[in-house]
DNA sequence: GTCTATAGAGGGATAGAC
DNA sequence: GTCTATCCCTCTATAGAC
């Protein structure tokens, strides 16, 4: 029970990365495998199924961003804040090669087995229902500005960012770094220091 | 020469419906001989490859985009009708059960031919190009506003569409009715008949 | 231009030994 | 919990007859 703790973690580990590089079609038990240094069968062993496997990503997304959102409340972080902290989550992802899950999802949707479809659901409903909530607050406090309602703004900014993940593949990386500068100058949060630098010299 | 003209294109057009439907690892020859009622070896001769019927499908969907284009042009439509008819050409996508090509080689490009891909980032400078022409020109006009630059809304339109198909067949389709819905009313694009419904009464 | 037949690889999954 | 061995399927691609 301890020599090998962790390999039900580790070919999590492996399958998350494989399903947002390479897609739910894009891996196999084989590449998990050789990557963990096993054989097929040993994975085979934890999650039976691929849609085992599958549900089980997803699952773990919904609880990791669970767990996310729980630390920033607890932080007392600003909605200005948090907008910027989920900026840089889905920066994380550019550099580290991937895409967000609900894209590798929506494209393959037709492939993807039933039960990890609705896991989807959820974990879709949950990212949008913080991101309406922190655009809520961001207006009613004043300090984050946008057209339309809080929940179509939040709606445009998640798919804005999961298309601009997957336009850097085919564009380069800087694409998406323009789309997060377009948010920023929507939602009027430009970096002031360019106003604090020139503390009115005159 | 006559009996089975026109087998080239129709293997296109099978192909083009897989792509966008199951993405590119989820389509097969044997997919598109079944629906044509021919065996997969009359596809190879057609296209030997996978590879190259990919290439010849982005090639297609370049031409095509730029026929349209250049209908739009010859017919003289405003920056307003041109957006328009944009969001249209993405709306009938998802009423086809389509996702943007350009999602597809995203989210699977390590799986995706290098020829493709290359032929796919013309693809993306081509829509780019001409959103950003076309938001330019709008706001130019004054018919059109929105903050930023035209080429950052453009670029963030583009990524928002195509993120918007895709999360719609996780979230149903007026999630992508919603995305539109906030781009409109960022473009200050809505239809005044509300403004001219209640023509002052009293 | 389309067919039959087939090669050869890779995929998901299971049985049973250790 | 991991292994070997194996089954059966689908996939891309080619050769050669018609």
């Amino acid at each position: 029970m301890r020599t090998r703790q962790g390999t039900k973690k580790r070919i999590l580990d492996a399958a998350s990365e494989l399903l947002q590089r390479n897609g739910y079609g894009g891996f196999s038990y084989q590449h998990i495998a050789s990557q963990l240094g096993v054989k097929t069968a040993a994975v085979h062993y934890h999650y039976p199924s691929k849609a085992d496997l599958g549900v089980a990503l997803i699952r773990r997304y919904r609880a990791n961003f669970s767990w996310w959102t729980e630390q920033l409340a607890s932080q007392g972080t600003d909605p200005v804040a948090r907008v910027e902290a989920f900026f840089e989550l889905e920066a994380r992802y550019l550099r580290e090669g991937k895409v967000c899950p609900l894209g590798v999802v929506g494209v393959e949707h037709a492939g993807i087995p039933e039960a990890m479809r609705r896991e989807t659901e959820v974990f879709f409903g949950q990212l949008l229902d913080w991101l309406t909530r922190t655009l809520h607050d961001g207006a009613r406090q004043g300090v984050i500005t946008f057209s339309g309602t809080a929940s179509g703004k939040a709606l445009s900014l998640l798919t804005s960012l999961q298309g601009g993940l997957q336009v850097a593949r085919v564009g380069g990386g800087e694409t998406f770094q323009r789309v997060l500068e377009q948010l920023r100058t929507e939602f009027g949060l430009h970096p002031q220091p360019v106003v604090r630098r020139m503390p009115a010299v005159g």
